[in-house]
DNA sequence: ACCTGAACACCGTTCAAGT
DNA sequence: ACCTGAACACCGTTCAAGT
């Protein structure tokens, strides 16, 4: 049996842990506690680590992004489509940068592990519906494609925004006309 | 007048310093200070912070890397030229991943800024060349190319290396012939 | 069954005291 | 002119004591 004040707790320390991480990627595990209002003790009872926690807070984003590729698949072609998602992808990332900043690179890298496979399956149904209609190389691989999307942004965060040239020239490599 | 006892421990610094980040990133400057026979103090006293002890053990890499360019390009076509480079660059950045596991992310950031004029050179270099011959697209940038490059060191320490496909079809994107 | 908060081993960094 | 090493404010994490 949950009891009602561990589940309010818990709550709690995710919603103040979403914004913290939002507006600063420094927080601390103990500064979370005290804004949550609970001692870290608690804290470390529902995460046990603080990857854990940042863990729990991309879950959210990832997921939402993985519900909206039906819908850009419906509305336009399958290479416009994987524009516009990975454009969502590329402003989830930056949005949560933070997460990252709050990390080691190695932890860092465990988060997209665990992204790794929903994000690779997006990324494989708007490739399929490309390849069926002929307007993306039948040997686009899912896996290439996550990885340069990596660097775009990146592009994103730099002085002058790059990312959408970028992800033309992407797209340019992927798709099956002929370069003009 | 520099002592000769403070020109040794300098040195003695980089040299412990190198070799610590290369075995393990999670290196504490205790630990180098430890090691290096010397205490906190003096190393603080020539870097005075950790952020600038890793740019100075980068530093060399990058040098060296910058120094193979003409070699590269006396020796085979541009294109061919660019895709050992390449390799090189990759390589280094995988041999000293270590580096970036020391620092947060956004030291890391700093660490990529120092390096991106230099880098940026050797790419330009590079491209100019085969845009010269015709086999590399005109339009090729520089900058969006270094941006891809990042994803290939992430590709290249993965479970399995699929950084040469990856490079292939980025070299395949800016080259001026057709798709088979 | 859950919470609190003092405490631990560390971190990067500083600075008085020495030579 | 340079070095040492104790010390500081913090970090992520633990655990005895409470309710």
């Amino acid at each position: 049996m949950v009891r009602s004040d561990a589940r309010e707790n818990r709550a709690r320390i995710v919603q103040v842990a979403r914004e913290a991480f939002a507006e600063d990627g420094g927080v601390s595990m103990n500064q979370i506690a005290q804004r949550a209002g609970v001692g870290p003790g608690t804290l470390y009872r529902n995460f046990p680590t603080k990857e854990a926690l940042v863990l729990v807070v991309y879950q959210h984003e990832v997921d939402q992004l993985m519900e909206s590729v039906p819908q850009l698949l419906a509305a336009q072609p399958p290479l416009e489509a994987l524009r516009r998602w990975t454009i969502d992808l590329v402003a989830a990332m930056r949005k949560k940068h933070g997460l990252g900043d709050a990390l080691s690179p190695g932890a860092y890298q465990a988060i997209a592990e665990q992204a790794y496979d929903p994000v690779i399956t997006a990324i494989t149904q708007l490739l399929d519906a490309g390849k069926s209609d002929g307007t993306i190389r039948v040997d686009a691989d899912p896996r290439d494609f996550l990885q340069l999307t990596g660097a775009l942004w990146r592009a994103a965060s730099g002085p002058e925004d790059r990312s959408a040239s970028m992800l033309a020239l992407i797209l340019d490599g992927l798709s099956t006309h002929r370069h003009p």
